[in-house]
RNA sequence: GGCGGGGUAGCCAAGUGGUAAGGCCGAGGUCUGCAAAACCUCUAUUCGCGGGUUCGAUUCCCGCCCCCGCCUCCA
């Protein structure tokens, strides 16, 4: 049994999909503002959701995922124009960017990734807002632009625990927002302002754009229906977002909008709050181009369970490294050791479900890596003694792959290029003549390609190390 | 001020009312021409501090200290 920690009731519940025969997860994740490239900390969300979405599916669920890309607000409006580029192309290019970055970290795509600019979006924002708006649950206030009346929502507050009455301004809010009747009302569809230039979507309230709740609200209803599984996001959404999301969607469709809200928590960037003015913001572009891998990034930041702060350091990603290593070394061990035996079935270590079992305790992460490390080190030691037969180690593959379809971590083989074949081949020839300088100066220059080259009774085995 | 998360070995981190998983780093060893890898041994008598409950608490209760996040559009 599959058990989450709810935010909407602080504990954990067992997880059960509303789909009657209990098969079909429906999920909604926030996903980006395209506005710049995003940084490690939106990453560490989008590998959690990719956990848990690879976990519920190794749990035999089928999970509709729809993620939305944000390709319209002020964020996005303003850097445009300060490019010089309209909206359209400018979101373009961060999207595609996001993609790329999805790949890198071989996150699984979601089935839908509806844009808040998508014409049919627009059009179900708008029916929603007329909706509010025909209800009085929303007004257009005198600047034009439409906003939802929390007051006319009871339960407004109650996902992030917060009393409302206890609100206090903060210097966020502008002095500009004073046509709100409540300071809390939020955005529904926002007035054309002369800052938007050429964007603006026709409207019964006039030219504007919506709001950006109002955006996850209408895609997710529109696709998912009235009533979503699991919702996820950074816990920075809990408030006000989530919490406005619930508000639209339940006054629309009279139903409870969401059963489990998981949120991953913030990223600290060498002990501290990442900033652009501390110089510690990173992109996965930034540490591609400091020599880490996709995958070394995913563990790093997959490591740590989504519920605690994780202090992203370069300590951190080095760990990551060496333990990946580890990884790579067992699993080429067991390669050549099953050759082309038929997997023994019945050996109980390649049965264990004890990886399985400790993710299904709400994603604990830990627990599962080091069920994971425990069978990496007791067959290491079998092989070590000669006591494992092809047929286990082939076992142990299969178990592998399974826990693979949920981490993917393992390594893309590396064809052995051409230049270091050849040093290979001088050096086999060296060690034949005992040549033992000749030897090491090859391994050397081997090394510097970016190859370790271990010797080991069956000869040279040549690893790709970075 | 309100709400929430966290303080476990050098670092990351799991965990339970019964005597501390796992990973990384470090030291020594086996193996090796030397390495590398793998394995073995060592590395917290102790889980922020002080009380209490209990046969027994890191785990429950009370108080305190420290760090971090959120409090209206930031994953």
């Amino acid at each position: 049994m599959i058990r989450f920690l709810n935010s909407l009731s602080r504990a954990v519940e067992p997880f059960q999909p509303l789909d009657p025969a209990g098969k079909v997860v429906k999920m909604y994740t926030c996903g980006p503002t395209v506005y710049s490239f995003a940084h490690i900390g939106n990453f560490r969300t989008y590998l959690f959701e990719d956990l848990l979405q690879r976990h519920l599916e190794a749990r035999g669920y089928t999970v509709n995922r729809v993620m939305n890309i944000t390709d319209v607000d002020d964020k996005t409006i303003r850097n445009s124009r300060a490019a010089d580029v309209p909206l359209a192309e400018f979101t373009e290019k961060f999207t595609a960017a996001f993609f790329e970055d999805m790949r890198t970290l071989r996150i699984k795509d979601a089935n839908v990734y509806p844009a808040a600019t998508d014409p049919e979006n627009i059009a179900e924002m708008i029916v929603m807002i007329d909706f509010l708006v025909k209800k009085e649950i929303a007004y257009q206030a005198e600047d034009g632009s439409v906003y939802f009346r929390i007051n006319r929502f009871a339960d407004y507050g109650h996902l992030a625990h917060l009393d409302l009455d206890e609100l206090r301004p903060s210097g966020r809010i502008q002095s500009d927002e004073y046509e709100k009747e409540s300071l809390g009302d939020f955005a529904l569809w926002k007035a054309w302002d002369v800052a938007d230039g050429p964007v603006g979507w026709d409207s019964p309230w006039g030219r504007g754009r919506p709001g950006w709740h109002i955006e996850c609200s209408a895609m997710a209803t529109r696709i998912l229906g009235p009533q979503v599984d699991i919702h996820c996001g950074g816990v920075d959404n809990l408030f006000p977002h989530h919490e406005a999301e619930i508000a639209q969607s339940e006054s629309y469709t009279g139903k409870k909008f969401v059963r489990f809200w998981l949120h991953s928590a913030h990223l600290l960037v060498e002990g501290q709050k990442m900033s652009k003015s501390l110089g510690n913001f990173y992109t996965i572009r930034d540490l591609i181009g400091r020599g880490f891998t996709g995958r070394e990034i995913r563990y790093a930041l997959l490591r740590v369970n989504y519920r605690l702060q994780l202090n992203f350091t370069f300590d951190g990603m080095v760990e990551a490294r060496q333990s990946l290593l580890r990884l790579d070394e067992w699993i080429h061990r067991l390669r050549d050791l099953a050759a082309e035996a038929p997997p023994d079935k019945e050996y109980p270590p390649a049965t264990s479900d004890s990886f399985f079992a400790a993710l299904d305790d709400d994603l604990n992460i830990s627990a599962a890596l080091a069920e994971l490390f425990k069978q990496i080190r007791t067959t290491n030691q079998l092989m070590d003694a000669n006591e494992l037969r092809p047929g286990q180690a082939a076992a142990l593959l299969q178990w592998w792959e399974n826990v693979n379809q949920v981490l993917q971590i393992q390594s893309n083989e590396e064809m052995i290029p051409a230049a270091v074949e050849e040093l290979l081949r001088q050096r086999a020839a060296a060690r034949t003549a005992k040549d033992w300088q000749l030897s090491d100066a090859l391994r050397e220059k081997i090394s510097d390609l970016g190859w370790t080259v271990k010797d080991t009774k069956d000869g040279q085995k040549p690893t790709k190390t970075r």
